[in-house]
DNA sequence: AACAGGGTCAACCGCTTCAGG
DNA sequence: TCCTGAAGCGGTTGACCCTGT
């Protein structure tokens, strides 16, 4: 509860059933506007804007109140926020019975799912850092600060020498690495759709030589890597399907894109939604990282 | 059973845009 | 043209619930 210049007590905090009956009343009788007059007209303490939201929010006809996104939901809420970016109200337009409230706490619990597995302290793909910091060292203040990470098993040990280093490649000592580093980026986001590029990542791209003396000897070393990351056995055909697929293609084309056009976001349509080389979209959604094998994040 | 951590959701805040005087 | 209030929007916060340890 708060005061308001005319003394008038102004409610915060939770509704209860009986403001909401007001409020209902109110807009069958008058309409959903001149909200600010519910509380001149002494029907609620609450403000106008108040009001509104309680309105457009939760009483509003047709609302899916405590349901789920579906999978189809999910697939547009992705493919909008990429094209439109953080424009919460035009995306809820697309999707009947949700507000903007609701795609943006599905966005932000999303956000913050991606953001507590990439940025684990103890992800060897931090090792990196010091690599890509040396190589751009504007971007160094810009950069988390990440703990040593923690090789504990000859597994990890391998994955991590592995992915600077390729024996079928002795010469590709970059690619790979750097990949998995952007991955690793906190402000990095890829969609089925697009990808987009921060001040963070943009640099990186530079160290990507998906075309240095040919795209194979990278895809084999990228191969390598993943082979020797501890995934589960089942899971590896999986892995291996993002460097049989056009994933290091997608990397190149961004870096022509922004050397070309200048743009913070790649839109490329959904190579990863075909990954198994069958042009599959069964309509499942989710960003390309639920595409990968669970025990990946586990890693991560 | 107690606790911690993460997820979900409702609501508030501050800023911008719009419309009317 | 400027001012003011209303409406709209995106970001943030905090309470509550669930789950795992």
């Amino acid at each position: 509860m708060e005061r308001h210049r005319d003394e008038q007590v102004i409610k915060k905090g939770p509704w209860t059933a009986e403001e909401d009956e007001v409020l209902m009343n109110f807009v069958n009788k008058y309409g959903p506007k001149d909200w600010s007059s519910i509380r001149s007209m002494g029907l609620l303490p609450r403000t106008g804007k108040s009001c509104r939201l309680r309105w457009v929010n939760k009483l509003r006809p047709n609302l899916k109140i405590g349901c789920k996104f579906s999978a189809e939901e999910e697939r547009v809420v992705i493919d909008l926020q990429a094209r439109f970016g953080n424009k919460w109200a035009t995306i809820a337009s697309y999707l009947p019975g949700r507000t903007d409230n609701d795609v943006k706490n599905f966005w932000s619990t999303r956000q913050k799912r991606l953001a507590r597995i990439l940025q684990s302290p103890s992800s060897p793909l931090t090792s990196n850092l010091e690599k890509i910091k040396g190589k751009s060292p504007a971007l160094v203040h810009e950069m988390p600060t990440p703990k040593a990470p923690e090789f504990n098993t000859p597994q990890m040990k391998e994955a991590a020498s592995s992915s600077s280093k390729c024996q079928s490649c002795p010469s590709s000592s970059m690619g790979n690495s750097e990949i998995l580093q952007i991955m690793s980026l906190p402000n990095f986001m890829m969609t089925p759709n697009s990808i987009n590029l921060d001040s963070t990542t943009m640099p990186l791209l530079d160290t990507i030589e998906t075309d240095h003396h040919n795209k194979s000897s990278t895809q084999t070393s990228l191969q390598h890597s993943f082979t020797h990351l501890p995934f589960l056995p089942e899971s590896h055909n999986s892995v291996l399907g993002l460097c049989e697929s056009n994933f290091l293609d997608v990397f190149a084309s961004t870096r022509q894109a922004v050397e070309l056009e200048n743009v913070s976001q790649i839109n490329f349509g959904s190579p990863f939604l075909e990954l198994d080389g069958t042009g599959r979209n069964d309509g499942r959604a989710d960003s390309f990282f639920d595409e990968l094998p669970a025990d990946m994040f586990d890693y991560l």
